[in-house]
DNA sequence: CCTCCTCCTTGCAACGTTGGAAGACAAGGT
DNA sequence: ACCTTGTCTTCCAACGTTGCAAGGAGGAGG
């Protein structure tokens, strides 16, 4: 591999006997350029494995076609799934999206919103987590954002939301209606920072006061994170303190799949003892252990809610802030009998 | 949101009453600027939120720090939590990773290894999986490029390797000891076009014989790809094809919890009636009913040392291509016993 | 033969940045 | 007063591209 210099336009146009920007007109196909000279231009473009530099032509345009995705961690399958429907929903409108992982640490996520210090793409996806809604809302930095998740309220900018009361109350009902009184909530934390957990736990309670059925605070189960050991260890926690769990709605699929695990190592059926409830129907739903009822949230429609709210501002649209909220439903499958 | 044009140095530089110059060698902390200067920029800087412009930079210097990956699917979890490293390692090396999903279709697999039409990135990271090898050593694109896993022999490029020959053979002989006879491979498909595949075979078929025991033609389990539902249709032809299956080598995880999954439904215990290993060590491996004995192939120094030899080349090193092999382990939970 | 028009091609400038070299200025030495 | 030295600042050019306007060639019409 000789250290040679890239291609540009005016090797090209060197070799064709042309000037640069005739080789430019053939390549954008711009009208006016007589046939055979379109075709010689071609010839020695393809002869000379000529590609248009992208940072000259953007910076020229003055436009990227780059996105930043600010996600807590690819990981997970939830932010995985929905990276993945980013990055094809932002392909299906050519632009390109460039992957940051801010590990919900609140550090890397105000560097997320404030741009990373270099102005390179046209616009931000972000999913914010544990930053403070103050800091969204002071964001400086221009380029058009639009937030994921039910942690952006307040933040001038687009979003794209769930409504986790709806879901919370819809996945609690569904396991009263089982008959279950004993609901425990898994999942439980320092609800100030958390939008996502406060309005999962408003619909839990919504459901429970609707049902006649009380609240019972050692049925709050808190865990440290949402992930998969933290579902274990809490169910785990929470059937020593309440051996009499007769159900438990998981504030997301990785605590429900934790959950199923402590259950079974307890000795506990599922759902015979215990019904479980998650949220976000990840592909392992239909795959563990037993199968996990889940509220489903389209990530497809999500991601391309999202990069349309966002294609529309880096078009110059100068309308204030929208919010849209995603479509979500319940699929029951064996942790609740199924 | 008035459609300001974003700061630049000539702007800071006109409130300044500095030339542009001047505004830069303080962005770039070059000697030779009086202190008070400094000082006197820095505010304008911070009062204007001039942040410098990647294009314009990246344009004068050559590089864009931009890194492209072409991962099959990033919603897999092996791949998920590769492209998770990955980001993380280039995050380490000041670089930006691009993410591109190919879905396995080697149309799509061959842009990306022809450079998607436009020279944006410096380097390539692929994770070819059905693209032939004749193109990949026929690339044109001169953008240095790192191939990870099994399928990039041949091809003029850095690679980081898996051995999975002796994965295979690993697994097998696990399976061996435990006393089984009658193991299953779940997974086969067109070898030609798989060395991944051909290569857990070759270890597998090894194990077997060194153990004196036959290959069993009817164990070789086809199965379309390598996803879940793969492995639970795969698993349950076998059982009626050959009921007396004791083990259960899967190529993956994914298949192999597609297995738990018809093995449970079907009633055979594991790891009692059938033993169960995988290949890979994905998170739920060890959270799934029950957990998975597997060979877990190390991501994050796997990602790093494709990061590595990447950098050698963005910083113009010149050898010929060069091969790493990422290290692997067996991991003994309880679908073998452990 | 000249003019005008059309069609095609070219030159110039600019996008925002930085390396290198030249310029300005002050202090110190002769 | 002049030169030297060193420190700080500015100027120029270039990276590769494209919009704009002007340039050139050739044909049609007078």
């Amino acid at each position: 591999m000789p250290a040679t210099r890239a291609t540009t336009l005016k090797d090209v146009a060197a070799a064709a006997g042309v000037s640069i920007k005739t080789v430019s007109n053939v390549v954008n196909d711009h009208p006016h350029v007589r046939p055979e000279m379109r075709e010689r231009v071609r010839a020695f473009i393809e002869q000379l494995d000529y590609r248009p530099n992208g940072m000259g032509r953007q910076l020229r345009q003055g436009r990227s076609g780059l996105i930043a995705l600010a996600v807590p961690h690819v990981t997970s399958p939830y932010y995985g799934e929905l990276t993945s429907a980013l990055v094809d929903a932002a392909r299906e409108r050519g632009l390109t999206l460039l992957v940051e992982q801010t590990d919900a640490d609140p550090v890397r996520e105000r560097q997320a919103a404030e741009g990373f210090g270099v102005r390179m793409v046209d616009g931000l996806v972000f999913v914010p987590l544990n930053i403070p809604t103050g800091v969204l809302a002071e964001r400086r930095d221009r380029t058009p954002a639009v937030l994921i998740g039910e942690n952006g309220e307040g933040a001038d900018a687009d979003r794209v939301t769930i409504d986790s009361t709806a879901i919370g109350d819809l996945a609690t009902t569904h396991l009263l209606q089982l008959g279950r009184r004993r609901v425990a909530f898994l999942g439980d934390k320092d609800a100030e920072r958390s939008p996502v957990l406060a309005q999962r736990v408003a619909g839990y309670r919504r459901a429970l006061q609707r049902a006649g059925v009380d609240v019972d605070p050692q049925l709050l189960q808190p865990t440290p994170e949402w992930e998969r050991g933290h579902g274990h260890d809490g169910t785990a926690e929470l059937l020593a303190a309440r051996p009499d769990v007769d159900a438990i709605f998981a504030a997301n699929d990785l605590l429900a799949f934790g959950a199923l695990h402590a259950l079974r190592r307890l000795g506990r059926r599922v759902p015979e003892d215990v019904a479980v409830v998650g949220v976000d129907d990840v592909e392992e739903s239909r795959f563990c252990a037993p199968t996990l009822t889940t509220v489903a949230i389209d990530r497809t429609s999500l991601a391309r809610q999202a990069l349309a709210l966002l294609a529309e501002r880096l078009d110059g649209l100068d309308v204030p802030a929208r919010t849209l909220t995603a479509e979500h439903h319940l699929v029951v499958r064996e942790s609740t009998g199924g």
